[in-house]
DNA sequence: CAAAGAAAATGAACATTGTTCATTTTTGCA
DNA sequence: TGCAAAAATGAACAATGTTCATTTTCTTTG
């Protein structure tokens, strides 16, 4: 091999090496948006391997070329989850009154969490995906952190607005964080449906309305 | 057959049958015993049917006499786990103001919470005790029912007090609930510790502490 | 364009687990 | 002791996650 062609070569190679990363990426891109499909129709521990694959046509050994195993998969769809639900807090920023955008937080939270229990579910529940931070030792969760940070914020700016008096921010924070989570967590997993509670189809806006009259309060 | 024979046939069939139906729910109750052995162990997850078996020196198939499916068994613990924390929560009436017996039930329930994360995640989140209930037309839960009445009981002696004014009592009892649990099923469930938290590790109590101050002036 | 080498896709096969059920073992009674 | 009912058994099946040797497709090169 002389230095020509050994330059062709690589020049090509190159070329085509970057469109094999596109496709690459758009296969991985495509199973994702298959499973993500799957879980939120059928739930995500209905939803098989076989399933998934069978959904686009491709083999199941396929699936496993793109992703080591189905926690994998858990794990992009929960960083996926998080960049949506994060993108919708952002959009609050708009909202300058950090009081009243905090309470509008709330809403878009547990909008999400009503209208996505399954992706909800793999975001704050499941241990799936946090089960897999660990296999590739990492210990944090970016896209969670920012979620939080927008609450940090936004808290922070209520206390400089002179609210929260005596109360400390991220303890605060989590507090609140907690009620939300609290909330969706037991509509979803049908909790609020057998434990003989009143008015178990409105309770979980019953209780956000009792939510807001502590946090005007506060 | 003779009369004569009928009786004593009767009353020793009576007798042993008795002794056979302890030896019964005997055997259940072991089942029982060594399955939440493993859960708290080893997580639910990770615990097999063979596993409890092996454990007993029984058989797999003597494990599907004495129930149909592992999600009985996950349903018999659930009930367990209820009538344990509900055990504990009863003891507080005790207390006979009400604002303090509400602070220490809720002491006692995050405890149990983090003490035996297993039962917890049992009894607040997985979907499988639930999905029994819908197996065998049953939609109540009644052991739910009591702990959440213990709740409803207080916070009404809490408003005949004085307190809570301007809240609605279910609403608000559900919020208190979602409080709690929000706060045990986010550390249960890892997301306090790769959030970007500041002092993960004593979250969960201090946030206890912001709870309780905000009580405290409802 | 054809051949070779690289990359991608495949699906048969395996391990694990929940579950069933025909068979075996034990028990209670005449 | 022998028989019938009850209890216990474990082999076998189905579903599912996973692996990997093989096949297919693609890319490069002469």
């Amino acid at each position: 091999m002389n230095n020509v062609h050994f330059l062709c070569a690589e020049i090509n190679y190159m070329g085509s090496k970057e469109r094999k990363t596109r496709e690459k990426e758009e296969l991985k891109a495509l199973i994702l948006k298959a499973a993500r499909k799957l879980f939120v129709e059928k739930g995500i521990g209905q939803t098989t391997i076989r399933n998934i694959a069978d959904s686009i046509d491709y083999s199941i050994g396929t699936v496993y070329v793109y992703f080591r195993d189905k926690n994998e998969i858990l794990h992009a769809l929960h960083t996926q989850g998080f960049v949506d639900l994060g993108g919708q807090l952002k959009i609050l920023f708009s909202v300058t009154d950090p009081m009243e955008r905090l309470k509008a937080m709330g809403k878009v939270y547990t909008n999400y969490a009503l209208d996505y229990p399954e992706m909800y579910d793999l975001m704050f529940t499941l241990k799936a995906p946090i089960e897999f931070l660990e296999t590739i030792q990492k210990d944090e969760w970016d896209e969670g952190k920012a979620s939080f940070d927008v609450l940090r914020t936004t808290a922070k700016q209520c206390m400089d607005a002179g609210h929260f008096k005596g109360h400390k921010l991220e303890p605060l924070c989590f507090l609140i964080w907690s009620c939300l989570h609290g909330m969706c967590s037991l509509e979803i997993g049908s909790r609020t449906q057998n434990a003989n509670i009143k008015n178990a189809e409105t309770i979980v806006a019953d209780a956000y309305d009792e939510f807001l009259k502590i946090l005007n309060n506060l």
